[in-house]
DNA sequence: ATGCCAGCATGTTGCTGA
């Protein structure tokens, strides 16, 4: 168990629970977190290896799975409960978020799966940007609600990259979806509205690069590193002065069977 | 900017990712 007081926390889009669990069994055994929010876990829940992290020591599992797409999940040292009655954001019925209590460390973790958003970065002739607008819209005024009502650590692929250089190339990507003014105007929006601290930048200077993902087609992903950061952790404001540490986990982007997303992790005093 | 890859189901092609 952790030292009390102590938090340990990872999030990852995983791309297939499934297809990669070895990798998240050698992640937990190596970095030994409290908490791992997963994402894209293509896994309905009957299909997900439950037992395969429950023999490992992540006993506690939270699910929202559909089959194929999506799907986010909760792995956790500590007991946990589902929050009942989140929103059907936008309505779609899709499975890109979950909330747990963890009543042993006196918070809410919040997972988050937005969505990509698709090609086009405009919501009149793309549905699938509009989509994602309104998802941060939802997020935004969900969070402004309920600032500072309970410890929260927000995670995920949130699919945004919010800074200059959460990008390549900040000029060159201000026209592609992810990084576009509306959307990173609106993740910030999203940020303030709940009051949150950005985690990782709160270690790491805002005029260093940093990037969670790289794309599956370059062919070298370390030599172009063309990379954009779209995973995240926010904690609330009563949080943000028990930060201990940050990390991108950059070198689980190699190998053959990696997803192209790599962990982030936070350490905290809760 | 493109890249032309990767996972999964609808399955030897199409949707989605970002």
């Amino acid at each position: 168990m952790p030292r009390r007081g102590r938090l340990k926390l990872a999030t990852w889009n995983i791309n297939s629970v499934r297809l990669r669990l070895d990798r998240v069994l050698a992640f937990l055994a190596e970095e030994r977190p409290d908490i791992l929010c997963l994402q894209e876990t293509k896994a309905p829940d009957e299909a997900f290896p439950r037992d395969a992290f429950r023999d490992a020591g992540w006993k506690h599992v939270a699910l929202r799975g559909m089959k194929s797409y999506n799907g986010v999940a909760v792995l956790s040292r500590l007991p946990l409960a589902i929050v009942p009655d989140t929103p059907d954001w936008v309505g779609k019925g899709d499975c890109r978020h979950l909330a747990v209590e963890l009543p042993g460390a006196g918070l809410v973790v919040e997972n988050f799966y937005v969505p990509a958003g698709g090609d086009i970065a405009d919501p009149d002739a793309n549905p699938k940007f509009a989509h994602k607008l309104a998802f941060v819209a939802e997020a935004t005024n969900h969070f402004a609600a309920r600032s500072g009502a309970r410890r929260t650590v927000l995670v995920g692929d949130l699919n945004i990259a919010p800074l200059e250089n959460d990008v390549w190339s900040h000029r060159q990507l201000l026209d592609v979806v992810s990084h576009t003014p509306v959307e990173t105007e609106g993740l910030l929006g999203w940020q303030r509205a709940g009051k949150f601290t950005d985690a990782v930048r709160h270690f790491v200077p805002e005029t260093e690069k940093l990037y969670t993902w790289w794309s599956y087609r370059n062919r070298d992903w370390r030599a172009s590193d063309r990379g954009r950061r779209l995973d995240h952790i926010w904690v609330s404001g009563d949080l943000a002065g028990g930060l201990k540490s940050a990390r991108v986990l950059k070198d689980a982007r190699d190998g053959a069977l990696a997803s192209d997303h790599v962990p982030v992790l936070v350490e905290l005093a809760v």
